[in-house]
DNA sequence: AAACAATCGTTGACTTTTTCAATGATCCGT
DNA sequence: ACGGATCATTGAAAAAGTCAACGATTGTTT
């Protein structure tokens, strides 16, 4: 519920003409929104891209790391160490591909499940804390903005 | 012209809930974003940072090296190698700050503003390229709601 | 005005993250 | 069945980030 971790007032530099360039907004907020992910994730042990992992394992997609690694940005050797911690802490399986053995599916155990669901509701709470300035429509186009920015049509 | 970099299709994991994620939507639009940008740059001798570095230098706020790490959400001894980079290359020079003498003002060399202005126009390219496929209406929009997410108000 | 704590830029050490090539297992096309 | 590609994994190398300490300077307290 508190308030803290994104400025609150408009620095003087924001004037400037990068003050409107979409790179450095982005690498601001994401900055700015990560802090407060993490620590809101801290509890929990776990970290924004750990907890991308579980919840991608906790939604019935079964994903593979391949495709982690692609949604997620990342090379595949960081999806190998991401995914050895789970499951090391139990919260995460590897299963064989089903139509590709070369392959893992990532699978969620009940306890990992249970994790996720505690982790979700801190890591929404640190959302909306980071949107304070937006308002509830706002917040939405802005998601359906970087969606659509994402991968184009939809909605 | 050319478009390349983002992902043109929705992948299949884009449907799980953190698919909504403003953290993850805002990591892959950087990282993408980021990409592009870098190539975009790279004919200039220049990076993300960097041109952020130069192009506050050319906006006559006169930044000092403080100033520019808040600013850019960087550490403070990573504003001295970048402006140490455009110093050495002769883009940018220190200047003694005028009410605090520990201060170091940023200012551009003319060639510096020449630079500046080429990788500008490159920028905005990629820029333009990254969002293609949002309207006018909606990169503006866009825009406005990382501003106000991250500094409030205005407008 | 003298002493004190705080801030600025800088340096260097240290940790973390990223990047990349190589490997065995498996898949696919021919 | 052969050859080339893809998967997860490993390990090494490079880059980026973090952090504490320093001299110089500022502002504050006495």
């Amino acid at each position: 519920m508190a308030t803290l971790g994104t400025d609150v007032q408009t620095p003087r530099l924001a004037a400037a003409r990068i003050g409107n360039d979409v790179g450095l907004l982005l690498a601001k907020l994401h900055a700015a929104g990560s802090l407060l992910n993490n620590k809101a994730l801290a509890d929990f042990g776990l970290r924004e891209r750990s907890f991308s992992v579980l919840t991608l394992a906790c939604s019935g997609l079964e994903p593979t790391q391949r495709e982690l690694a692609d949604f997620l940005s990342l090379d595949p050797s960081q999806v190998v160490t991401l995914v050895d911690d789970l499951e090391r802490r139990g919260l995460v399986e590897r299963a064989q591909g089903k139509q590709d053995r070369r392959a893992k599916i990532i699978v969620s155990t009940a306890e990992g499940r249970k994790m996720h669901t505690k982790a979700r509701a801190a890591l929404d709470a640190a959302e909306l804390d980071q949107l304070t300035a937006l308002s509830g429509e706002e917040s939405q186009e802005l998601k359906r903005l970087l969606r659509k920015a994402l991968w184009g049509a939809a909605e």
